[in-house]
DNA sequence: CGTACGCTTGATAACCCTCAAATCTAGTGG
DNA sequence: CCACTAGATTTGAGGGTTATCAAGCGTACG
């Protein structure tokens, strides 16, 4: 209902349209999705294990990350989710919630009802696939997550996150090197499975050999190349039809 | 159309309506799927990345693994899959390849055509939402394993997976603490992100602990709440309605 | 019987965690 | 405006965990 989620939508909805094909009717019925709006501050929890929802998150602002926790508490970030990705869409066939999500920065967070997306799924077999295919996707960008901790040691898993996060900012914009992430070094910590102190020191050893400089508000690549080549990454499982970075140097 | 076909599809029902609500007009839609087998043995491929597939993956016998690779290849066992998973469900909306399988053992899949379960979805939403829902199961499991990967360390790896498999292999089965496992600590290491080596001298602790014992065949639990207190196991991330294991000791 | 592959063990080095303390920054209240 | 505080960043030192290299052993299969 709130006109400020119009461009959280907007975005969404060009996410939706990269990778499935949706007429005319389906998206005027996505972007009259009843909204309401609410602000998070940083670490704070937006949906909480074990709870059950009724809607659906988008994210307006900021960076939300989805996590996984242990018996014990213990955190790990999963995913994390910039403007115009609907958080837990996952959370419309899946109200037990079992990936919380929770604030990395100051977060503005549209919260759609489920009603209104089960019904338009409903409605529309298209839509219902291409949510479907938006898990699908989530998930291959969580196995990606797997690869990178299984694979990598700490310099190529922070330059691996710092490539798809350029990718996916890169949307509707133009190919800059230099995006917003306001992320301190104790949750990029939490991102790639290692102690804070020894983010600092890499990122120390990244800035020194001109590939990355963060600076706990912005992502600036210094070497776009560079940082694919230690990353070995490929943009492959964003799924995106037409990436205009070249990852493959 | 084949016959044997029908035990898998039996046990992959079993798992959907543990998760979700069918009808009898659902079920039997999905009990008439067409298929045709196919035999695997052990590493080798069954869906290549980049390939373009018309058919989704049923595991009949044996153990298949999801996996990603980096550019230059090197591959991180992301999920396995057991008798009774749609392993790659997801490519009904995705079927360019981005989360490939490779057979860990001798292993039999059913491949069952997209265009069928394409269409038992459209025509029944109920049916939609539970692949979507799978989908989301999916990626649960897989964060999981980035969990996993990014706070424990080897013998608590390890220990996850065992525990992860043993309350999936429960489903339908009496709660025995001994199941298959045809894996090779090679491929043990592929999984929880370890060298060979090391996964070698952490299986002997767990052994001198009175914890596990793989034989690269059976994996046998010796002390089920031992281990799931090393894992710091939940089983909530499974979504099963019903659990008989107890898991918080 | 030979070969390939997986399992086992030892030694060494690289990597990362942990503890600890100093510096810097941003926000708060006097 | 400045002192104060809490949190983030930075740096050092040490120890634990895991990778790497290497070699010997067992076993399955042709």
């Amino acid at each position: 209902m709130a006109q400020p989620a119009a461009q959280a939508l907007d975005l969404f909805i060009q996410r939706l349209t990269e990778r499935s094909v949706l007429g005319q009717e389906e998206l005027d019925a996505i972007r009259a999705l009843p909204s309401r709006a609410t602000t998070y501050s940083p670490d704070q929890d937006i949906v909480r294990l074990g709870q059950t929802v009724s809607h659906a998150c988008l994210v307006g602002e900021g960076i939300a990350a989805r996590f996984a926790e242990a018996a014990l508490g213990e955190r790990q970030i999963v995913e994390l989710h910039i403007p115009g990705d609907m958080a837990d869409l996952h959370s419309v066939v899946s109200p037990q919630v079992v990936s919380p999500l929770q604030a990395v920065s100051r977060t503005v967070i549209h919260k759609i009802p489920h009603w209104a997306l089960r019904k338009i799924a409903t409605r529309y077999p298209a839509i219902a696939f291409s949510f479907w295919r938006d898990a699908v996707i989530d998930a291959a960008i969580i196995g990606e997550m797997v690869l990178n901790l299984g694979t990598r040691r700490a310099p190529a898993r922070i330059a691996h996150v710092i490539c798809e996060l350029a990718i996916r900012n890169h949307l509707g914009k133009k190919p800059s090197f230099e995006f917003p992430l306001p992320v301190s070094q104790t949750q990029l910590g939490k991102i790639v499975g290692l102690h804070p102190v020894h983010v600092n020191r890499t990122l120390k050893k990244l800035r020194a050999d001109n590939l990355l400089a963060l600076d706990g508000k912005t992502a600036q690549v210094l070497n776009w190349s560079g940082l694919v080549d230690l990353a070995q990454f490929t943009s492959k499982y964003l799924q995106y039809k037409r990436v205009d970075f070249d990852t493959s140097p």
